[in-house]
RNA sequence: GGUCAUGUAGCUCAGCCUGGCAGAGCGAAGGUUUUGUAAACCUUAGGUCGCGGGUUCAAAUCCCGUCAUGACCUCCA
């Protein structure tokens, strides 16, 4: 059974005519109207029985409760469902449920209405403007199998190609996955036991995973706070939300914008290294191209839409469909194989309830790398598969988030896919080092067979997915991108999804999340040096050390090291604190004994320590620790005196 | 849409319960100071107390409405 809520300003209908031989008599032959009211479109479907009646009313009864609404009408409605029940047994199941609704809202001051069945009418509402004015659910005989739902955490999982699907008669196949949708929850341990989730004895250091679990499976949630990342992120002038523009949409001041241009650049190039072919494709595109026509118009609501001249445009919430035409278009042969194409989207755009969004952990506009891999066969799939795994460990490990500590890994399969590969799952688990949280579907809902996905436990117990990676066995045929194999015949191949860091912005998200898990433990937070505006901050003890101050920060910038001069007539005790506030790593005095010694002082912000060295040592320390990851010059004025003030 | 909370100087907030001159710290500007490892000192400028209405001699404060924001609920191809 399929149900679909509707809270309405108003509801017309009018009988015109039987529909079928058995539809029922009519009492009143008039045009019908009700106001302010909860349309419940019903599609009954084969074999559904009496013993759902009961959760039928509950729903109904909850969604009234919800949104305060004090009248129902029931609206038999076929074109829900492609497997109806037969018209008789519908017939009378929908009169049982009216029959219950009356009985349960007796004595209230509720009245339920009910539309004829078997008529063709006309239908004339005006849907109420507020997020849960439209509702739908489906039921099902009670059976064994947890069913969930997926949420919109789940969405991020799924990733970026969402389910192209045909429609089946009013409701996409997208839509009855997702309703349908039954998956067992596991862990799976390093050794390849596979354990049920409530079996499992989580240790002390597995907590995060059982965090993951609960966020998952059981929608715990703790807390009711802003995630701290927040106050950090302005704190430290990196970025704030910007009224002007739409919500999600958040403006990156000079340190925001450095820290994301050197994430991007590290991850471009780590994935260059590996082979992805850097590629650009539009950021919008025609809601009316055949690609797109059927699926847009059935959900226009997840999308930024533009209207420009006579056409109809959508912002790319993905990197998916651009690189997919694009390789349609590609001749490939099989000594192609595996081709990998790349883009770093600036941006991703995709329209989240405004409920959703929360500083840089969700946005609206953001920038994803994603990495397409095209393969022969499964074979081919599996081993590229691995390898874009140890890309992914290393980005996530490079930019300063451990596997060990940080991150928990979700592995999600169909339980066919695992019976045909059990070894290579449990190497991958092996690989990864912990246990992972398994989940295992029945059949194959969506467009993957395997996937797997880094998730960031923040400080409130919620879990945001990074790097992640997809074996796609369906887009190939969608799409149209073919190969020639050895033998000249035409094949699809197999596509993989990978994001070896997920979003850039979620992962600025997931370090000052990190720093502030460091800050409740009485520790330093801190950013990766090779992240940080100022490496260097130099100060001297009075104006008449500025000529060495000055020396200094040349030697730094020759050496690619972003230094600055806090050149302000304010305390040396003040400049210092300002610099422990900026989680400035070094902070460099310069003063009489420094110059007659012709070294200079250091301060360690992470180590508490307080030293001489002289100027080479300086740039040795530094360099050993940013090795070779990308270098950009500072972005913000070299002397403090002539900077505008803005963090806040 | 619901529940709760918040909205006062550029920022962080106090004042509201119990109506009586619009406040503090930081920041900014000017000056003094020339600094030795986490906040020098003095002075000055800054306000449509979100908006509209009501009660009152008098409203930031009480009441009603409204807008915005946040958390949660809900929803989320």
């Amino acid at each position: 059974m399929r149900i679909l809520q509707l809270h309405v300003d108003y509801i017309e209908y009018f009988p015109v005519s039987k529909e079928i031989a058995d539809a029922e008599t009519l009492t009143l032959n008039e045009k019908q109207r009700l106001e302010d009211t909860v349309v419940i479109l019903m599609s009954i479907e084969r074999g559904d029985e009496d013993s759902m009646i009961v959760d039928i009313a509950a729903e109904i009864k909850d969604y009234l409760e919800k949104i305060k609404g004090k009248s129902v009408l029931l609206y038999p409605y076929a074109h829900l469902s492609s497997n109806l029940e037969s018209t008789d047994k519908a017939f009378n199941l929908f009169v049982k449920i009216e029959k219950e609704l009356r009985q349960m809202f007796n004595q209230s001051d509720i009245t339920i209405n009910r539309a004829p069945f078997g008529w063709t009418k006309t239908l004339e509402f005006k849907v109420k403007g507020h997020p849960m004015a439209e509702n739908s659910k489906s039921f099902h005989k009670k059976k064994d199998i947890q069913q969930t739902k997926f949420n919109n955490e789940r969405e991020d999982l799924l990733d970026s190609c969402h389910d192209i699907e045909e429609n089946d008669g009013g409701v996409s196949e997208a839509l009855k996955t997702e309703k349908n949708l039954k998956s067992e929850w596991y862990i799976l341990d390093t050794s390849g036991n596979l354990i049920k989730q409530n079996e499992f004895k989580f240790s002390k250091s597995e907590r995060n995973l059982e965090n993951l679990l609960n966020y998952e499976i059981l929608k715990k949630r703790i807390v009711d706070e802003q995630p701290p990342h927040v106050k950090l992120m302005r704190k430290l002038g990196i970025s704030d939300y910007e009224p002007a523009s739409d919500s999600g949409n958040m403006r990156y001041y000079p340190k925001g914008r450095l820290l994301k241009s050197l994430l991007e650049q590290f991850v471009t190039r780590k994935v260059s290294e590996y082979g992805g072919l850097e590629v650009e494709t539009p950021i919008m595109y025609d809601s009316h191209h055949p690609s797109m026509e059927s699926y847009f118009n059935r959900f226009p609501a997840r999308q930024y839409n533009i209207k420009s001249d006579q056409k109809d445009l959508f912002l790319r919430f993905a990197a998916c469909f651009g690189q997919f035409l694009m390789a349609k278009d590609f001749q490939l042969s099989y000594k192609n194989l595996p081709l990998k194409l790349y883009e770093l989207t600036r941006y991703s755009f995709r329209r989240e309830k405004s409920g959703e969004l929360v500083g840089l952990r969700r946005l609206r506009a953001f920038s994803m790398p994603d990495c397409h891999g095209f393969c022969r066969d499964l074979d081919q799939a599996k081993s590229e598969f691995l390898k874009r795994f140890q890309l992914s460990v290393s980005v996530v490990e490079e930019i300063g988030l451990s596997t060990r500590d940080d991150l928990e890994m979700a592995i999600r399969f169909t339980k066919d896919f695992y019976s045909e590969n059990k070894q290579y799952i449990h190497n991958l688990v092996k690989d990864f080092g912990k246990p992972v949280l398994v989940e295992m579907w029945d059949e194959r809902f969506f467009y993957f067979t395997l996937k797997w996905e880094f998730n960031f436990i923040d400080n409130l117990g919620k879990a945001s997915a990074l790097s992640t990676d997809q074996i796609d066995v369906e887009n190939s045929e969608r799409y149209g991108i073919t190969f020639v194999d050895e033998y000249g015949n035409k094949k699809y191949p197999i596509i993989l999804h990978n994001s070896p860091s997920g979003a850039i912005e979620r992962v600025i998200f997931a370090l000052l999340e990190k720093s502030a898990k460091l800050m409740r433990q009485g520790k330093v937070p801190y950013l990766p040096l090779w992240l940080m505006n100022t490496q260097v901050r130099i100060i001297p003890i009075g104006n008449e050390f500025m000529p060495q101050c000055n020396e200094l920060l040349a030697v730094l910038k020759e050496n690619s090291i972003r230094g600055d001069i806090d050149d302000r007539d304010e305390t040396l005790s003040k400049k210092i604190r300002e610099a422990e506030t900026e989680w400035i790593h070094y902070v460099v005095i310069i003063g009489e004994k420094e110059v007659a010694s012709n070294t200079v002082s250091i301060r360690e912000r992470l180590t508490k320590k307080n030293y001489s060295e002289n100027v080479t040592k300086l740039v040795t320390l530094i360099k050993d620790q940013v090795k070779d990851k990308p270098f950009l010059p500072i972005n913000l004025q070299e002397y403090l005196s002539s900077r505008p003030r803005i963090a806040s």
